[in-house]
DNA sequence: ATCATACTACGAACGTTTTCGTTGTCAAGA
DNA sequence: TCTTGACAACGAAAACGTTCGTAGTATGAT
């Protein structure tokens, strides 16, 4: 029996995965202090979401404490390596160029973002083997 | 009052718009044969997404031959733009380059590949100004 | 012991997405 | 003219995603 992957996380869980990312390990109250923040939710709104990522395998639940702290059950890159990937094949026809193209022309990117993104592709490059 | 943008596709709608885009403009039946290659689908669900599509704006439909022809309403560079953006934004952070590290792990790219995102780079940078 | 507070659990409503069956229409061939 | 096949329209069910209210429970302060 295999442990089955987490689903792609929907838009309100990815919003959550974030603070996750950023914060580590957190308490529903501190998640639902900085999501919040952006848009106005209910905290039983954000409590609900992170019972259900529980129940789907997207975060790890620790109980010990009265206070349940949860904690992205995949590091952010494999979760972003999914994303990515799925939207890769299903909207750019595996292109990764074209998905270059399309978050560029979205957002401008600053000459420093150029460098990054051309060392990447060197480093890229020599990880090939 | 303006013209509203059409909203962003759902996966279903996406991979109609694969196939308008790169059929060009298409009949239902057109496109059901296609989609029904990759996923058992009835005809007259692909129908109902194409109406939907069509009351959202995402698609134009010319209704003067009795099989109703239906082109994409935007460019296919369009409507990636809002997909690559929105994901950037949403699971990335704004970070292009996080995009893109994400996208090779999931899909290794060929150094033909490569060669084409410099070359992207490139171009790009020239027309910062 | 009681009370207020800070939690979790849960149910339900509502909207959206996906799916398909049924019905009605038109046009071409018998 | 009648039938058949190919099509659009529509309704509705089922699944999913989002939102929040209410009820229950544990903890610490009075």
């Amino acid at each position: 029996m295999t442990a089955k992957t987490p689903p792609r996380p929907t838009d309100a869980e990815l919003e959550i995965l974030t603070v996750l990312w950023s914060r580590g390990p957190s308490t529903v109250r501190e998640v639902h202090e900085i999501v919040s923040r952006r848009k106005e939710t209910q905290y039983t709104t954000v409590l609900k979401f992170m019972q259900i990522m529980a129940d789907k395998g997207l975060v790890r639940r620790d109980e010990k404490n009265r206070a349940h702290v949860y904690e992205a059950s995949r590091p952010r890159e494999w979760t972003q390596r999914q994303l990515a990937g799925d939207l890769l094949e299903r909207g750019f026809a595996g292109s990764a160029k074209s998905l270059l193209v399309g978050a560029l022309s979205a957002r401008k990117a600053s000459a420093k973002e150029l460098v990054e993104l051309r060392k990447f592709l060197d480093d890229y490059e020599k990880g090939i083997r």
